[in-house]
RNA sequence: GCCGCAGUAACUCAGUUGGUAGAGUAGCUGAUUCGUAAUCAGCAAGCCGGAGGUUCGACUCCUCUCUGCGGCACCA
């Protein structure tokens, strides 16, 4: 007799040793139609495999996260079972699931194209529609390699040979069409029933660019056609919000071919850019830090000294003059010491916190290059703490507490920290890693946020804590970083008096909140769609006329406003209101001012917002009060408007 | 850097099985003076990314190169 205990708690009896599928089929006959795997005592198995002592199941379906899981997985099969029926010389090597996806990895004499990827996802459609029974089966190691050497799946054979000897291999076979697999898979084709292939790419064999590369193939696959319809139409908003998009539209930025990955910045997106500066001097200011200036260009015996020409030469641009080489910093560290070294400094200067809005060029491979989010010369809200060890867990948690401030005040309420602990290949002496790491561990665990641990992904130099933010979207966006640096002030040559009158050397903190403006400028276009809140608005409104006879009282009302601060135009062309209206709705400008006869008679404006909202006719005190509120809300508000 | 795709007017894009290009928007000129998302008409606009080759002839075909896009790799 076995007992099966269901989720809700409930038990089932069997004489004999149930398969899945029957348990699903004695609940009712709709679940074991919508079955696709099981959960026995929290591992997932197929509905085919049978149950041979008491356990705790639930059925997974599609409506599952596991059996969404499955369903992809398995729909990266069908799809391998596709391209082998049209081109059976492709070999097929690994096919995982992704987010919202996944992929298959070929090798094949030639890449797919477009219209290949159309006849494969004919042709899925026709497997799954013939709704194919997948079966398990399990071989031996030497059955399972003479069989795929057989087929000529070269690659396929080099992964049961990386299997450890003692595992069992399993393989899932539909039709003619088997593959090497853990599973578990659907029990047949006919459960997929959403899906679409997304795009072909290059891909290295085991993600090494010293392999050879594969044909990959992404593919997206849902549990029903609307599902899949509303992924669709996150990436089409995807990409309506894509910022190189925007920015053109907007008039903010643009690049050319003279200079690849470094922006051209134009008046409208540079007002925003400095926007964004004044903030974060403004805060350095509040916050005890001091900004300076260092050179652009520094001799190679510098970058010698700090190691990053030994290491990361390759991504340095150098210049040659009077038979010197320079480089062009591609960061700002080495210079912060050389300023922190000018003077004698006592342990009554620490923690000094030394602040640049450094601008740094690194060579990034051609292929990176990605609008404002990689680009080759940026600026990096930088600083460097030079501390004691006893005062690096006051500085990280004063900096957590900053950090969390700064993307509240541009809209983001979703951060996600991360620790990340030494590396096998590191610097320094343990106990001073122990020390740090715990450091940086307390000041995480005493702002009682959640935190997540990434052991083995610290800095040679030191461990650090990563800070991204949630967009719109939902899309995490890694910006913030602090990092512990036990290595470079050593390296060169700083040092401080202590309180005992010997020599010390400092630790270092290397931290920003940005990170590089143009990244974070660029998801600041995405997260708003180009809709800035005031605060940032290049443009925060536009007064316009609607006849040439209100031309005069329209200049009148934009000085006013200028005067104030505001960042005003008047758009006294001739045109229609409509055509106006229209035009700066599109450029996104927040507020839309009106003045018609009616208001120069009455010395008022008529104001509406870029989302069509009539906010009434107002004196002009009023709609500077209203402003000023906006703007000082910085981007709090922002996310009750929908533009 | 690697694989694939792309580059045509300021922008978005169409086009030619090889006979030197077209549409919308923007721009300019003129008319219109108008009440909240596009007034009308006319004009001008292109070394078809760059270099070489094949050809009587290349935007179209070939080679190289640059830049961009989608991935991969990289991101101290």
């Amino acid at each position: 007799m076995i007992t099966i205990t269901l989720p809700d708690g409930s038990q089932k009896q069997f004489d004999q040793p149930p398969s899945v599928l029957e348990v699903a089929g004695s609940i009712g006959p709709g679940l074991a139609k919508a079955a696709l795997a099981g959960k026995v005592n929290g591992t997932l198995l197929d509905t085919s495999s049978v149950i041979e002592e008491d356990a705790e199941l639930s059925i997974i379906t599609s409506r599952d996260d596991e059996g969404l899981e499955i369903i992809r997985h398995s729909c990266a099969h069908l799809m391998a079972n596709a391209v082998q029926n049209l081109f059976p010389e492709a070999q097929v090597t690994i096919g995982p699931v992704i987010e919202n996806g996944f992929y298959y990895d070929f090798a094949y004499e030639r890449p797919f194209t477009p219209e290949d990827l159309e006849a494969i996802e004919k042709e899925m459609t026709r497997l799954a529609s013939a709704d194919v029974p997948v079966e398990r089966s399990v071989m031996s190691r030497k059955d399972a390699v003479s069989l795929f050497k057989d087929m000529g799946e070269e690659y396929k054979v080099e992964i049961i040979q990386s299997i450890p000897g003692e595992e069992e291999l399993s393989f899932y076979k539909q039709g003619d069409f088997i593959d090497l697999c853990r599973g578990p898979h659907i029990p047949s084709t006919g459960h997929i029933k959403a899906f679409k292939l997304m795009s072909v790419a290059g891909a290295y064999w085991r993600g090494d660019s010293r392999n050879a590369m594969l044909q990959r193939i992404y593919g997206t696959a849902w549990a029903d056609k609307k599902a899949l319809k509303q992924y669709l139409h996150l990436l089409e908003e995807a990409e309506r919000r894509d910022h190189r998009k925007i920015g053109k539209k907007l008039n903010l930025f643009h690049f050319q071919e003279e200079a690849p990955g470094m922006v051209f910045w134009h008046p409208q997106g540079w007002t925003i850019y400095q926007i964004i500066k004044r903030y974060m001097q403004q805060l350095f200011i509040d916050n005890g830090y001091q900004e300076i200036n260092t050179p652009q260009l520094v001799d190679y015996s510098l970058w010698d000294k700090s190691g990053h020409s030994a290491k990361f030469s390759e991504q340095m641009f150098s210049v040659e003059s009077e038979n010197r080489m320079y480089a062009i910093k591609p960061m700002n560290c080495p210079c912060h010491v050389q300023v922190f070294n000018q003077g004698l400094k006592s342990y009554r200067d620490l923690p000094l916190r030394l602040a640049e809005f450094g601008s740094c060029h690194r060579y990034e491979p051609s292929g990176s290059m990605h609008g404002l989010m990689r680009v080759r010369a940026f600026t990096q809200d930088d600083a460097h703490i030079f501390c004691t060890e006893e005062q690096i867990q006051q500085e990280v948690a004063d900096f957590i507490d900053l950090v969390y401030k700064v993307y509240q005040d541009f809209g983001f309420e979703e951060i996600i920290l991360r620790l990340s602990t030494r590396p096998e290949q590191r610097v320094g002496s343990d106990e001073v890693w122990d020390q740090s790491e715990q450091a940086l561990e307390e000041a995480l665990n005493n702002t009682g946020r959640d935190w997540q641990l990434m052991p083995g992904e610290g800095a040679f130099y030191g461990p650090k804590i990563e800070f991204a933010l949630k967009d719109c979207m939902g899309r995490e966006q890694q910006c913030g970083t602090i990092q512990v640096d036990f290595s470079m002030p050593g390296r060169l040559g700083a040092e401080y008096v202590t309180e005992d009158n010997s020599r010390d050397t400092p630790v270092m903190l290397h931290r920003a909140i940005f990170g590089s403006f143009e990244r974070f400028i660029g998801i600041l276009i995405e997260h708003y769609e180009g809709a800035f809140p005031s605060w940032l608005a290049p443009v925060q409104a536009v007064i316009m006329n609607i006849t040439d006879k209100q031309a005069e009282y329209c200049e009148k009302i934009a000085v006013s406003l200028e005067n104030k601060g505001f960042r005003v135009q008047s758009d006294l062309r001739n045109e229609k209101v409509g055509f106006k209206i229209r035009e700066h709705t599109v450029q996104r400008v927040p507020y839309l001012l009106v003045a018609g006869d009616k208001e120069v008679a009455a010395n008022t404006i008529s104001v509406r917002d870029r989302t069509g909202k009539d906010l009434g006719v107002m004196e002009l005190s009023q709609f500077e009060t209203l402003l000023q509120e906006d703007v000082a809300s910085y981007s709090r508000q922002a996310k009750q408007e929908k533009s």
